[in-house]
RNA sequence: GGAGGGGUGGCAGAGCGGUCGAAUGCGGCGGUCUUGAAAACCGCUGAGGCUUUCGGGUCUCCCUGGGUUCGAAUCCCAGCCCCUCCGCCA
């Protein structure tokens, strides 16, 4: 059901959602709207019926044709206010939120947040520093020359720091294929229908990077491209479920949080990210949910970091999701919980923005799949998290089992090999 | 950037401005035949909206948006996308 089915069909149900999500939108005018259109519609359908009717078979009479003129006209007319309030109806709906699953508890924003697991810190034999202190003096994180190349919010890694995130990421992929998912290198930039279909868009605009010039985008998230890739398709029912795994970097502005965790590698313009998107029947969505959750926690867990589980409530769902969790990290440093994991089912709402449907049998109705996304895992706050949990008295940094095949076998990086 | 070609139903591929939502073939579904299957033959087979006394009724959709016309898949204009060749470049 879309959106505005389910503000016409209980307004008030949807108002509730949004008062729980904490979300806003225009319930009053578009229930207004709706009404409008479909009267007008109603009164143009009867007006096209009688032309059809008229212009079947062959030239009508010259009476005949007069008339027509003058439903033309009429049709015209009412196109004239119809087409505006259309487009108001069509974009308005866009910012009405997902339905929310009844089993998410309700709150207010990430402090209500159910935590399902929380690991004790690291024992370290030292006062942890913070990620950009053990980076900067081993000369594998440089935010201020990245400062001066792009601005403030970005950094840059130099030598087996480089190669590290490289790592991380080429391993978080790999163990990733061992479950069913296939890997998409999609285009880093995208278009407006694609950050429609997958709900960046309209209300996460001021988020986004664009070149207005020829009007594509710079994505904020994988997910809008795997989304995408299926859009207006039907998928057979015998591929589901289908999972993709993608690394890209992603993009974002953040307008909304100036000011806001400027310090180091925790919020930051462009971060890498590995992202995991599954199609799925809509009976199967909590189970792939769930196993989704457990692809973030793995990860986190082999890399020998410290974990944290929440279930989000309903103020900390987000536009999309119907339900989701967070897999964060204990970063000793900034001694903090960093988010490496976002996991959301998003329904059917996706698949409907974006057109994706399936068939459970031929002859059979279409319906929308299921559609879930996961981190798996966001680099720069795994780095941050990593380079603090790993660092080490001598002031060098020991790299994680998993990773060193990926290095040529470094097991540490030493100060002074990449100082400049 | 320059020159050309093209966008029609799941696919292929027709389509004089007037019962064209669209021929035909393939595919799919159902049936006949068969011990079973194949082949052959017959029938059915796009999506969405509104409405319904659930029989149906009706509208929209042939890339998109405008225009011409009593009437547009068919004519005109603009745009988007794809393909081929040339140039430039990684």
């Amino acid at each position: 059901m879309t959106p505005l089915q389910r503000v016409r069909e209980n307004p008030e149900k949807v108002r509730e959602m949004l008062e729980a999500r904490g979300f806003d939108a225009p319930l009053d005018r578009i229930l207004e709207l709706d009404r409008k259109v479909r009267d007008l519609r109603a009164k143009k359908e009867r007006l096209q019926a009688e032309r059809n009717k008229a212009s079947r078979g062959g030239p009508p009479s010259d009476e005949v044709k007069r008339r027509m003129r003058e439903v033309g006209d009429q049709i015209k007319a009412i196109d004239a206010e119809l087409g505006a309030l259309e487009i108001e109806l069509n974009e308005k709906a866009l910012w009405i939120p997902n339905e929310i699953d009844p089993r998410v508890p309700r709150g207010k924003d990430e402090n209500d947040n159910k935590i399902i697991r929380k690991d004790e810190p690291k024992k370290l034999d030292l006062t942890p520093k913070p990620h950009w202190d053990v980076g900067e003096s081993l000369g594998i994180l440089d935010i201020p020359r990245a400062a001066k190349l792009s601005g403030s919010r970005f950094f840059a890694l130099r030598g087996a720091g480089a190669a590290l995130e490289r790592a991380l990421i080429a391993w978080l992929i790999d163990i990733k294929i061992p479950h069913g998912f296939v890997e998409v290198s999609p285009p880093f930039v995208t278009r407006k229908e694609t950050l429609v279909a997958s709900g960046h868009l309209p209300h996460f605009d001021e988020n986004l990077y664009r070149d207005e010039d020829d009007d594509v985008w710079l994505i904020p998230t994988a997910e809008t491209q795997l989304v995408s890739l299926h859009r207006d398709e039907v998928i057979p029912v015998e591929r589901l479920p289908v999972r993709y795994v993608a690394y890209t970097p992603c993009f974002r502005r953040e307008k909304m949080s100036a000011g806001r965790d400027v310090r180091g590698m925790k919020r930051v313009h462009q971060f890498d990210k590995v992202e995991m998107v599954v199609f799925c029947l809509p009976e199967d969505s909590p189970d792939q949910l769930a196993f989704l959750n457990e692809r973030a926690i793995e990860a986190v867990e082999r890399l020998g970091l410290p974990v944290r589980v929440a279930e989000r409530c309903t103020g900390d769902l987000g536009f999309t999701a119907l339900r989701g969790f967070d897999v964060d990290v204990w970063a000793p440093g900034v001694e903090e919980w960093l988010e490496v994991s976002s996991t959301s089912d998003c329904g059917s709402f996706q698949a409907e923005r974006a057109h994706v449907s399936f068939r459970r049998a031929a002859g059979k109705a279409l319906e929308a799949p299921h559609i879930l996304n996961a981190s798996g895992l966001g680099m720069s706050r795994l780095y941050a998290a990593l380079v603090e949990n790993y660092q080490q008295r001598d002031g060098s940094l020991v790299i994680p089992e998993p990773l060193r095949p990926y290095m040529g076998g470094r097991d540490k990086i030493a100060p002074g090999e990449f100082t400049l």
